[in-house]
DNA sequence: CGCTGACATGTCAACAGTGACATGTGAGAA
DNA sequence: TTCTCACATGTCACTGTTGACATGTCAGCG
């Protein structure tokens, strides 16, 4: 399953607690590779922790516990990342809905491509804003996490943007 | 749920039976939208057949089932795609795997976003072919939806290439 | 004519994920 | 001090998905 890797790896990177877990995968996380909620979140650390994978660091206020990776969790998170990655599971909404544009109505279609071109856009602009607050922060832990994702969501919203404009003109050629 | 309306989607574009429906999701729309099994397909049918969504529209040899939608199936699917897109659910895997790579040493990180950048580009220069095949073919119809997804993978590999490279790079410097 | 393999559809148990519900804590504001 | 809200964790029923298993058909080949 891909949510104990998610964990393992958000963790792996910095001791985190159930609650903020959950908080990472409402941003970046989330938004563009895989979004779980507390409860799946919380179940799963506990088997993460029956397994040995992470353990309690330390326990804080109203009863929070702050999880960390062990060293097997360690060597489990950089198998898992480094094992040629096969065909992995893709499942992406708004993907599907652009697919779907060809059994639109033309003049349908092309509403709905201006609103992605522009949804997509605005999102754009969005990220190019965060990613300055990363300007000068090293890539390599806590900080260039949100640095490769900031980067990876805009050129992919990017992409996004560009398809739909071309999409746009091929079907205005039509 | 996102199923139902794939295989409206793909139903409205042309009759097809389970068994193509499968083949479908295999190729374009499993590998970058949305992945299923037979197993999930055909008790899907069934259910929209009986909402009245979809109808069978032929039966061929081996017991083979042909369906096409219906009116109440054509709205529905058009309203879906119409309709203020909030934020869709998104799963990918590989994904996940580019935002986990923080958490690994950066000799491994390198050797990691090398493999990706390769596995990309070979992806799109494949793709770039197949594009070749649709190059005079209407944008709306049964083969448009081949062109617009091969349009948008081309470009989605690109952009993750492109953004492994420059990865790549920003780790180098450091 | 028998074999093989793609065609074609299905069930079912196990598992993953979501949303509703539940419970309690501590900080800061009024 | 009381109230509110973010913090913090959990269960459970329901739904969706997968993989293993099951069954039968037709075309083409030797």
């Amino acid at each position: 399953m891909s949510l104990s890797h998610a964990l393992l790896g958000l963790l792996a990177v910095e001791p985190r607690s159930g609650y903020e877990l959950t908080k990472a995968f409402e941003r970046d996380l989330g938004r563009y590779a895989w979004q779980a909620g507390h409860t799946s979140i919380y179940p799963e650390l506990n088997k993460l922790a029956d397994r040995g994978l992470v353990e309690v660091t330390h326990e804080g206020a109203r009863g929070s516990r702050t999880y960390g990776v062990t060293a097997t969790g360690r060597e489990e998170l950089r198998t898992w990342l480094m094992t040629p990655q096969r065909q992995g599971k893709v499942r992406n909404e708004q993907v599907l809905r652009m697919f779907l544009l060809s059994s639109l109505e033309p003049a349908d279609a092309l509403a709905v491509l201006r609103t992605i071109a522009e949804h997509t856009d605005a999102s754009a602009t969005e990220l190019r804003t965060v990613r300055e607050e990363y300007a000068d922060v090293p890539l390599t832990g806590a900080e260039g996490f949100g640095q490769l994702a900031a980067e990876y969501g805009l050129r992919q919203y990017e992409a996004v943007r560009d398809w739909a404009r071309w999409a746009i003109t091929q079907l205005e050629k039509a």
